[in-house]
DNA sequence: GCCAACGTTGGC
DNA sequence: GCCAACGTTGGC
């Protein structure tokens, strides 16, 4: 089993967004990034995945998710009223993968980005690295231990 | 809203 | 294959 992070918009998928549909799954779709369409493709069923919030006013990790569904072509690509439509993309050759996801639990609280970044042993975690704009990655076991004793 | 850092595109 | 220009990400 392995542990992941993923990065969200909480206005656009919150980890409140994957509570209020505990027990269903949550396509994971839209990653146009190619070094994050690997790591996705990369996730297993029963995995563990962090859950971030960027780009909003309480930034930091929120909650955890699994895998119900590993990779399959993510299917807004084809779509040409979604604004990931990709028309390089053939059902033949998809460029983009999806997986699903739903919720485990949340925080008890919020881990800040602040907090993050003070904690040792988190080194080689993309999220804290300068200028990462990585939206999907993978968690070290340490990592993943560290991280959650932040919040008992 | 600003802007630094980054990834992608396309002309050459 | 290089690299300038561009669009995007994401913290502040």
């Amino acid at each position: 089993m392995a542990r992941w992070l993923v990065k969200t918009e909480p206005s656009e998928c919150s980890i409140d967004d994957f509570a209020a549909k505990s027990g269903a799954s949550i396509p994971w779709d839209g990653v146009r990034n190619y070094q994050a369409r690997n790591f996705l493709s990369q996730m297993s069923e029963g995995d563990e995945v962090f859950v971030y919030h960027s780009s909003c006013k309480h930034i930091g990790i929120a909650g955890v998710v699994t895998v119900t569904r590993s990779a399959y072509p993510d299917p807004s690509q084809f779509d040409p009223a979604s604004p990931y439509h990709d028309r390089k993309s053939t059902l033949e050759k998809p460029r983009w993968q999806a997986v699903d996801m739903s919720f485990v639990y949340k925080l008890p609280r919020l881990i800040p980005l602040d907090e993050l970044k003070s904690l040792p042993g988190l080194g080689d975690l993309a999220l804290i690295r300068k200028g990462s704009r990585l939206s999907v990655m993978p968690v070290s076991d340490e990592a993943w231990q560290v991280i959650l004793q932040q919040v008992g």
